[in-house]
Parts: structure tokens; sequence; C-alpha cells
DNA sequence: CGGCGCCTTGATCGGAATCAATGCTTGTGG
DNA sequence: CCACAAGCATTGATTCCGATCAAGGCGCCG
């Protein structure tokens, strides 16, 4: 897709068989939420664009103005080091929110890129701020949503620190499944979208491309995992939990209105 | 210290002369405290006790009624896997605030123990709750110091995700002697309190002991630090966060009030 | 003195990095 | 429809950083 496709997309008319709106079915997770806040958020992501893989949506020493909102597709965060050496410190799935309280600094610490076409809505903060003040249940949320960052932050140190490469992207893996399912992003045919190559993937767990590929077969081969075209699909969770340490207890967040 | 040595402190009268409540000199990095809530944040945390090196104040399964606050000594959060592995997930100084945010939900999501013999107060969650509701500005400062906790934790990510060992140990030992020198923890001499062992060092970036040891004598045959007694002294700040890769920007919220 | 932490040292091993080349898709334009 | 380039996945050969195993030293305290 090119870089000059950014069309602006029409608000649909909100029909009782709408699909979800992203934001809403995530922030359900953490709060309920009544018709009002609901219709608020929705009208507050109305407006979004599609932009193409690769797109930049914040840099280091920008000052954005906006929250940004994942509606489909994929975002990551990242820092770049001196010498093009770079790390992934998370990626944002339809729903989520990137960090919303830069604001109270006046710069955010990393930058924020897309993986894969995806469509973005950009919320002004101060229109956040708003809603949050008179919404405190949509506050709570996402506070809540910004402690679910913070725990899934502390698990992959965890992860890059004291776990070896078969463990690494298997927790990985299990962890995107995980936070897929829990907004109802998987297929029926139980696969999830993956947009990270194995580039992006070797700087999420701290690895090169090259043991990247070579894990993912081993994967393969043993059957736990299928992943391609873009589209992952865990073969047998049990084990692959099992051989990669991954227990979902960090991400009980999700569970919360259960 | 015996295990039994748990002596309630009594608050000191507050003289004009007396040293400055670590509490206050943190949160006062982030917003301007008048004498009433500086009072209250005295308050907060007179009563405080003397706990053992490796005293745990928090599990991972249990449910804190209370928030700690250093006031002297380190405290570190640390997760443990099966099979005895441990990550050290970030560490507490005088006057840091373990996560407030837990809170929100009913479990923390890892473990806190003291490293060293340290003096800590512990704040009834309801009475935090109750100062931040009465003072905003107590509110702010508290929340930014939950997001700086955040942005030190997507550093230590690059830095075990992207770094060798001498950059690894080097970056740490800079954010330790820059966290310290922000609240006026740096002896007359140069040093700072290290209470870390080798080991905690270890699991703190990522690696073995044995490794960390050879790292910490090449650091020192270069004359970058001396490290004895618990005590750390950097002998070339300038050439240790050069070869560490160390750039304090992510620390910026210790200056917002300068 | 003896035991226990902790630091230190040496020898060896192995997992992941690095270097380099080759396919395989996919998209583009002639 | 084919030629070509670009991006991504894959493979092999080699190197090296850090892990592991094992032992010894040193200071501290009971």
């Amino acid at each position: 897709m090119p870089h000059s496709a950014l069309i602006d997309r029409q608000p649909a008319a909100n029909l009782s068989l709408a699909p979800p709106n992203p934001l809403v079915s995530k922030l359900q997770r953490f709060v309920r939420l009544d018709e009002e806040e609901a219709a608020t958020l929705e009208r507050m992501t109305a407006s979004s664009r599609m932009l193409p893989a690769e797109h930049v949506l914040f840099h280091e020493d920008s000052r954005p103005e906006h929250v940004c909102v994942i509606l489909s597709g994929m975002a990551y965060r990242y820092k770049l080091l001196l010498g093009g050496r770079r790390q992934i410190l998370g990626y944002l799935i339809p729903g989520d929110v990137c960090d919303t309280h830069f604001v109270l600094f006046n710069q955010p610490d990393h930058c924020l890129a897309l993986a894969g076409d995806s469509l973005v809505a950009r919320v002004p903060i101060r229109t956040i701020g708003i809603a949050a003040g008179r919404y405190p249940r949509i506050e709570r949320a996402l506070m809540l949503s910004a402690l679910l960052d913070l725990a899934i932050l502390r698990e992959w140190l965890l992860n890059i620190g004291q776990r070896n490469a078969v463990q690494r992207l298997g927790h990985f893996l299990c962890e995107l499944h995980f936070r897929a399912h829990a907004v109802g992003l998987v297929a029926c045919d139980g696969s999830v979208a993956m947009p990270l190559n194995q580039c992006a993937l070797a700087d999420a767990i701290g690895q090169t491309p090259v043991h990247v590929n070579r894990t993912l077969q081993r994967l393969r081969r043993d059957d736990l995992i299928c992943l391609r075209q873009r589209r992952l699909t865990i073969l047998d969770h049990a084990r692959l939990a099992e051989e990669s340490g991954f227990d979902p207890q960090y991400l009980r967040a999700l569970h919360m209105c259960d």
C-alpha cells in the first residue's frame, strides 16, 4: 500500500449488528461500561485512518498531541541504540491505547510504529482527559490498562533475562494468542494475525533473526505451532505453555470482568 | 542483625534542622509541595521499622494492605521461576514507594525484598488514598513516580535485550548513581551505597554471578569504578556512560522541578 | 576453631551471534 | 508474460560471549 493512501474513514452507522468497537471491547475487560460510556468511546474513535506498515506514529523526540488507538492491525513500541540495534518494548493489538501517560511528561521516551497496515484512531489528549474526567469508570479502565502494560513489561524482562531461545519465543507467542483471545481476535480456525516479521520478532525477544528462524523451525518441527502467511496457530497450547514457562497470571487483568 | 530486632522507631521531633524526609525529597522531584503537604507525607512515614536484609515485604500471592516506603537501605522487586531462577525487576532506594498501584488489582504480580538492613515505613493503602484525594499535587507526584518506574523498566528491557556484559553492568551502575544523586544520597566522597551482592546484580542484569564478577574486575581494571564494602564510586562518569551507552534522558522526570 | 557467605579463579562447554550466500515471494514495469 | 528488484525466509560455516562446573580463598561470626 502506497504511503499516500491515507483515506479518512466515515463513521459507520451504529447498527445493532455493527462489529464491536475494539476500544470498547478492550476496556470492557476492566470495567463494565454503560451505553453512554460505550457511545462516548465509539465517538472518540469514529474517525480513523488506514496507515501503511512501518508508519511511525510518534518519535522519541516528538511532542504528540494525540493518543493513538489501534483499531486493526498492530503497532509496536521500540527504542533505538547507536549502532542500529533496536529493542521492541511491547506491541499493541486492536483496542490497545498507546500510553495516555506521556501526557504528564512533555515527551515520550520511545517510538511507536506500525507492523502491517493498520487502522488507527488519533484522539486529542484533551478529549481523552475530558472523557476520563466525566466518566470515572473510563478513567479506571485506562488506568488498569496502563497497569497491565506494566505487568507485561515485567514479564518480558523476566522472559529476556532468564529464559532460553525456545522458551522466549514460545512465551511470546503464547502471550500474543492469549491477548488476542481476550479481545476476540482469534479466528474460528484458531489462528491469530501475526504481522511481525522475523526481524521484529528477534528485536522483541533480544535475539538475532537467524536464531529466531531456527527456533521457529524447531517449534514447527515439534508440532507446537504453525506460522505462515502472517498468521499464527498454536497447535498444542498446553505443551507450548509448559515448555516455555508461560503462566497467564500476569495477564489476569484481562479477566477482571468475567 | 537477627530477625527479631524489629523495633518501632519513635517519630523524631520535627526540628528545622532535621534531615529531610526521603519521601518528601523524592516527591519534590516531581511537584512543588507546600508545608502542609510535606507535613502530611512526613506524618505518614513517621512510624517505621528497621528490617533485616532479605526480609520479604510482600509476596506474589499476598494481598498487601500497606504500601511500603523505603527510608533507608534498599529493596528490590523480583519474580521467581520454576527451577530457582530469579529476575530482579527493579530496586527501590530511599524515598521510593512500592507500587501504589497493585491497589487496583487484588494481588501484586511480583515480590519485594530488602537488600541490606533497611528502614521501612508501611502506610495503609487507605491513608495514601486519602492523601492523594485531598492533595492533587501528591496524587500527581505519585502518578509521575509510577511513570518513572515504567520508563526505567523500558530502559532495563533495552539494556538486557541489546547490550553486552560490560555495557549492562555499567549502565546499571550509572543509573544507580544517577538516581541516588537525584535524592541526595551521594556521599561527599562521591560514593553511593550498593547493598546488592554479585548474585543479586547478576539476577538484575540477566547474567551469572561468575560473569558479573569478571565484568566488575574489568571495570575496576579500567579505572572506571571502585566497588568495595558495599559502596560504589564511579571514577570516570563520562567514560563509563560512554562505554555503557547510558543516557539519563529516560530519568528526566527526576529533574522536573529544577 | 569451624562453618558459612561471598568473592575469586580456572577449565571447559555450549548457545546464540556473526558472516555470507541462496531461495522464495511479491510487486513493478517493460 | 517475463525480467527484475526488493524484502523476507532459510541454510551452512564459523566464532565467541557468557554459562556452567568445580575448587579455593577470604572475612566474619558463633
